[in-house]
RNA sequence: GUGGCCUUAGCUCAAUCGGCAGAGCAUCGGAUUGUGGCUCCGAAGGUUACGGGUUCAAGCCCCGUAGGCCACCCCA
């Protein structure tokens, strides 16, 4: 035998068994995304190094240590790579919202889609180098109430999917005018303890104090006493989080407000939020996040427009879903065409006619004896077969209660099956 | 990107001290002269992840690589 080829490292295969699950949950976002009146966009799946580079932030670990290089052909002049598959949706929508324009479109822009992302991570259960979000954007709207509104929605998916349980921490991280402030307070405190501060804290100190927050190896008592995003907000930023969270207390979302959430992409402003599963173990809990970002198509040179927006992995909610038990729900009954003899015109004449009407047909092209096709008809699943005779007389069969009719017509079949 | 554990048939796992690579499930066939599920019988399925080393002899010991998982890092 040649030698076989595996999947590439953090990428995996989904089997026909185990795709049940990913219809289900994403025909719940698409039937949300119709709800919530969102249009459906499609980007790239890979896009300029210097998009994510601008838009991400250079600090982001996104791009600084996950981004998942693109060469061009050989001797062409973009072997040296200077394109990456996409880690997130929002840098690409905002680069397409600039190049075509939409500032134009009636607003504000509400937008979704689903896809795959990539990120060059080492894999764990639950991280994968390409793994599918739900992204949802809404382009032009500066108020709490489209902030409300997302997470609200997000919150339904999650519900609406099976998952119990879902709580959403949110934070407000201010804006250009009061961040400035807040992070010279963030360096001046983690300054006076810099020698309790890991080496990764230490290097972004100065680049990206916010994330210094984010920090599992800080010590409990030094994140205690940092300086608070929420006490440092301007009164603008703090009108826009107190609006947030009374809509948000209005509309019954379940939430907790997370002081040390921050984001790992530089392009957030005001409101952040991520989901989880309240104490769930394990450590990819986080099952999807957003936030504002008010700079970011200005940043990549389209004029100031606020945005908002979310990724929730599917992947992850997946397996939450098969931690609590889900079972794919009974799909709808199919019909096995079988018979004794080799017309296997006749058959093939049979099953077009009933898909015609709507039935799931799985005809038999084998010339197996009898038995063997009515035992391979129920192990695939089929509630029914039909048997042409030799004589070309049709019998029903019920595979389940091992009843049969005989001499029956089409007719008489689409009734039986569809009542 | 760091550290640790793991990898034997499609799946779940055995294999004593280093001494002939096995079972259950699943698959295919037969018993059953064309009507499934139960039962019985049989077949097929392996370079023991890959590459090297030690040894008379390696699934087992040593080194390397790949992949998976766990904890970090971080996020979805």
């Amino acid at each position: 035998m040649a030698k076989t080829i595996s999947a590439p490292r953090g990428t995996r295969d989904l089997l026909p068994e185990e795709t049940a699950a990913w219809s289900h949950v994403e025909a719940v976002a698409r039937d949300l995304s119709r709800r919530y009146a969102l249009e459906r966009i499609e980007i790239p799946l890979f896009e300029r190094v210097e998009l994510f580079a601008r838009g991400l932030g250079e600090s982001s670990d996104a791009v600084e240590k996950e981004m998942f290089r693109v060469a061009g052909a050989k001797g062409s002049e973009e072997e040296a790579a200077p394109w990456a598959l996409r880690p997130e949706p929002t840098a690409g929508i905002a680069r397409a919202f600039i190049e075509h324009g939409m500032h134009v479109r009636p607003g504000p822009l509400r937008l979704t889609m689903i896809g795959p992302m990539f990120r060059y991570d080492r894999p764990q259960a639950g991280r994968y180098r390409q793994f599918v979000q739900w992204d949802v954007e809404v382009i032009g709207d500066a108020g709490p109430a489209v902030d409300a509104e997302l997470i609200e929605l997000g919150h339904r998916f999650y519900a609406e999917a099976g998952l119990r349980d879902v709580v959403a921490r949110i934070n407000s991280i201010g804006d250009s005018t009061c961040r400035p402030a807040y992070r010279d307070a963030l360096i001046a405190y983690f300054s006076e303890h810099a020698g309790r501060l890991g080496p990764d804290s230490a290097r972004r100190l100065h680049v990206n104090p916010l994330r210094v927050l984010d920090d599992k190896t800080l010590p409990d008592d030094l994140a205690a006493g940092a300086p608070r995003g929420i006490d440092h907000l301007c009164d603008a930023c703090r009108e826009h989080f107190d609006g947030l969270r009374g809509l948000l207390d209005a509309l019954g979302v379940r939430y907790e407000v997370d002081h040390r959430l921050v984001r790992g992409l530089d392009y957030y402003t005001r409101t952040a939020f991520e989901y989880y599963v309240a104490g769930r173990e394990g450590q990819q809990q986080a099952l999807g996040g957003g936030g504002r970002y008010d700079g970011l198509i200005e940043l990549l040179g389209g004029r100031p427009t606020p945005g908002i927006g979310f990724g929730l992995g599917l992947d992850r909610t997946i397996l939450a879903l098969e931690e609590a038990g889900w079972t794919p729900p009974a799909g709808q009954a199919l019909v096995a065409v079988l018979g004794a003899g080799d017309d296997h015109g006749r058959r093939l004449a049979i099953a077009a006619e009933l898909r015609a009407t709507g039935i799931a047909v799985r005809p038999d092209g084998s010339t197996r004896k009898l038995g063997k096709q009515i035992e391979s008809a129920a192990k695939a699943g089929a509630a029914w077969a039909l048997i042409v005779g030799e004589d070309g007389a049709l019998a029903l069969r019920d595979l389940e209660r091992g009843e049969q009719r005989d001499s029956v017509t089409l007719g008489e079949v689409r009734a039986a099956i569809s009542g």
